[in-house]
DNA sequence: TTTGACCTGTGAGTTGGTCACAGGTTTTAC
DNA sequence: GTAAAACCTGTGACCAACTCACAGGTCAAA
């Protein structure tokens, strides 16, 4: 197969699996007499397992990684499963930062639908984001740093 | 005020203060003797500003162009107002997708919680991610592009 | 045979900062 | 008085995960 058809069988742009090639996710042959890649049926699988590890959260890195000890032989479950916890409770975590944000933006939205368009007071808004204290600032604000 | 101490009185990064002048947020003068930036209060207050605005998830240019607009002293707040109300329906759609992701990791979690780690078949969860068909997807991919 | 669609690699752009570097200035300490 | 530390300056690289652009080579169909 090669560039676009490999793209199109999974479905992705066909730069992307460039990419993936040049990141080492897929490791294609060459046709010696094009010096066209050359990808196989494994190699689509291993786009496809790419793409949803991807869509789950994982990294490159880390389905780069979980590719190279699967063609290794070992088993990658366990660190896959592990990385697996820790992404999901990113996940949980982005999602309550969301709702906040989403709350606090339903009520900025609600407490200026009161007044009109032209409101001779139109800087009401501004003033409402300039003063907004951010609920989910601890104490202070966030560490400027942190290692 | 020099850079470090309107940063610390904002509580960001001293790069981030200077990033900002850098892309016209802030426009401090000059001392001349040793051509320093010089920053006032209403700096300090835009810079509060625009990390308020960046926490409700206006982006730099919107809030570049929020704040040209007063210094004008055009109401930027209709405007404001359309922006955010985009936004927000951004955020509902992110915070949807993350709950969906969020239930397909704790049902494969789930699944193969069951199987021990050692398992013979240890493959079992890279086949989980491979062969987990995306209900997202609703009928085909995502499309590639999209103007 | 020519046109168009594909292939190649490389490099830049996206976002919102952060960090590194090299050199100038100011403050602090002895 | 002077030396070191802490600050300032601008510029440019780097992060993720692609996407796009470019210039030149290859190949299939009309």
């Amino acid at each position: 197969m090669k560039v676009k058809e490999l793209a199109t069988a999974a479905g992705v742009n066909p730069d992307t699996v460039r990419f993936y090639t040049r990141e080492g996710l897929l490791q294609p042959t060459r046709n010696p007499d094009n010096n066209y890649q050359q990808y196989d049926a494994e190699d689509l699988r291993r786009l496809r397992f790419a793409r949803k590890a991807r869509q789950l959260g994982f990294s490159l890195p880390e389905i780069r990684q979980i590719l190279a000890r699967a063609d290794d032989h070992h088993s990658p479950c366990p660190m896959v499963r592990d990385v697996f916890q820790q992404r999901l409770v990113v996940v949980e975590r982005e999602i309550a930062e969301l709702q906040q944000l989403r709350k606090r933006m339903i009520s900025a939205l609600a407490a200026w639908q009161e007044m009109p368009d032209g409101t001779p007071d139109g800087h009401t808004i501004c003033r409402l984001i300039e003063h907004w204290d951010d609920p989910s600032a601890e104490s202070c604000c966030e560490e400027p740093k942190h290692e």
